[in-house]
DNA sequence: AATTTGTTTTTTATCGATTAAAGTACAATT
DNA sequence: AATTGTACTTTAATCGATAAAAAACAAATT
């Protein structure tokens, strides 16, 4: 059956919007809940029926108000807010990552199935969406070959992802004067120059802003197979700062002034130091990523013989 | 539960060897049969079986021989020998093509696997991993949204087409002259050549060979995102060729002679002659595919209200 | 007349079960 | 040492069913 991780997200984010209005005030309607918490109706009046039963509003039909704030505790634990196809991703790079799967293991759909404790169909779901990040590969009822997180694998990422943002790049520093990335490019400027400032304490923010930065490049020009790629990119960044603690505080502060020389490129709106400006950063990325990689090697899938299993720690 | 497309394609497929070794010739071992076959032990005993059934071999244990060549008529129609995800994706593209499906329209998956006649999960799986493609977008919990075949599909096909095809062009130009791959280059050459010369007859060939080609140019610099994306253009193109019959002839020979430029180009080495040929070739064949499209628009979704649904042909 | 709410229908996410195919193991045969 | 028969185990592809969420319809209210 279904899960209801939508049901318990919009009811957190419930108890989170009523502390917000506070007790006595009006809440919006059916709909308008719904386009606020980003869930249907036939949701909202579940999570109103919900609220109501804990006393936490009154639920007079068309007059509906805060009675009381719920207590924190009585909010769904954040484990069970997230989405199956999500916390299967999350436990296969977890694996991947930090156990430094060998290329040519073998991952097989009913092992992981019984590891996570879900239903075979839900990971060929995840597998299959999961195929296009370049990391597994697929043999025709015989299962999956890790290919890995190898520094090939990061080679040819970052090969792309170059002639990629030397691309966008090149299209953003011929933006008319009047285009609207040019206000969003400086606001990124300025939290740039914030969270240097505070580099000590918030270096862990850096990831959010990074993605947003490259983001906002490639919307120069938007494709959407460049858009897609910068999905693989974002999702390898996001394992890989949880996973890599390694120097990240120096790390960041590295990459934060590349932004920042990359950004004053951009606004000079002279193509060599925006192409410059661009190679030196990317480079930097790459040198990072692949430090952290298993090493060149892709091992040939092993054939008529036991496979070594892949071995996804248990949750 | 499974189908058995596998043993039906191995089946036609040996009905092929036996004939191509004739009556009296000594059967293979199973393991040589396998690799052949490309299936497993289990299902090369299963045609065995099958085979001995019909008296096409003698069933004697280790000097198996061809007894008779089975008739055609004998064979499993090419329908059942088809993997379900793979006629799912015939039939949605040519829904799409065909019928110019218009973008925005609502694609749902019960609907989907009613009209073909076969579980949601099939059509769920497929339309995952057809997701890459571009040509489709999921909205969670609310099916998928039909980005369509639109000519802003094809511009942005083609801008990183292109840009890739130039990169492994100006990689294969700077091969050395020990590469295989001029040796390869130069056997494509040939059949092209041979291809013109019998265009009257044989101008449906060109499809296969402009795939070859242009996946032998990208294998100058191996890159798995590069190879990922050609699938995209090889799959377009592959329904395209299908459906769009308007004088193919004709475009089929100005492509080759684009190929034969591309090529002498390739082999003198001159990268800015590589660059022109390529770019020439693909800008036209940028236009053939545009001028098969359906439109720029991409209609915004359309929420709240039943939308459009897609309708396509039954079996 | 447009919102808002109550009710019903349709569709998606997820499960568990079943069959085909792959793979394992090993002894018997050439 | 490779090939085969036999028998078995494991895994992938595919189905149908069910609960949650979305969407549509209908009635009530301002």
């Amino acid at each position: 059956m279904k899960s209801d991780v939508v049901f318990k997200r919009a009811y957190n984010d419930s108890l989170d919007l009523i502390a917000e209005l506070g007790v006595g005030a009006a809440l919006p309607s059916e709909n308008a809940l719904g386009a606020r918490l980003g869930v249907s109706r036939t949701t909202v009046r579940k999570v109103l029926a919900a609220l109501a039963d804990k006393g936490a509003v009154s639920g007079a039909p068309r007059q509906r108000r805060v009675r009381a704030v719920v207590q924190p505790t009585q909010r769904f634990p954040d484990a069970e807010t997230v989405p199956l196809g999500a916390q299967v991703e999350r436990r296969f790079m977890e694996w991947m990552l930090r156990d430094n799967a060998c290329p040519g293991t073998a991952v097989n759909e009913l092992e992981l199935a019984r590891q996570l404790g879900t239903a075979t169909t839900s990971i060929r779901e995840f597998l299959n969406r999961f195929q296009r990040f370049g990391l597994i590969e697929k043999r025709p009822n015989a299962g999956w070959i890790l290919k890995g997180f190898t520094s090939d694998f990061a080679l040819e990422l970052f090969e792309i992802r170059e002639l990629f943002e030397l691309r966008s790049a090149r299209a953003f520093a011929k933006l008319p004067p009047a285009s609207p990335l040019w206000r969003q490019i400086e606001a990124l400027r300025e939290e740039h120059l914030r969270l240097l400032d505070e580099i000590e304490q918030r270096f862990h923010d850096f990831s959010d802003l990074d993605n947003r930065f490259h983001r906002l490049i490639n919307a120069a020009l938007p494709n959407r197979f460049v858009e897609d790629f910068y999905e693989i990119i974002a999702m390898i960044f996001h394992y890989h700062y949880q996973w890599n603690k390694q120097d990240e505080r120096q790390r960041n502060e590295v990459a934060i002034r590349e932004h920042l020389a990359y950004i004053d490129a951009l606004t000079s709106r002279d193509v060599t130091r925006v192409e410059a400006a661009c190679r030196t950063h990317l480079a930097s990325a790459k040198e990072t990523l692949i430090r952290s990689t298993a090493g060149p090697a892709a091992v040939p899938p092993q054939r008529g013989r036991r496979r070594r299993r892949a071995g996804v720690t248990p949750a």
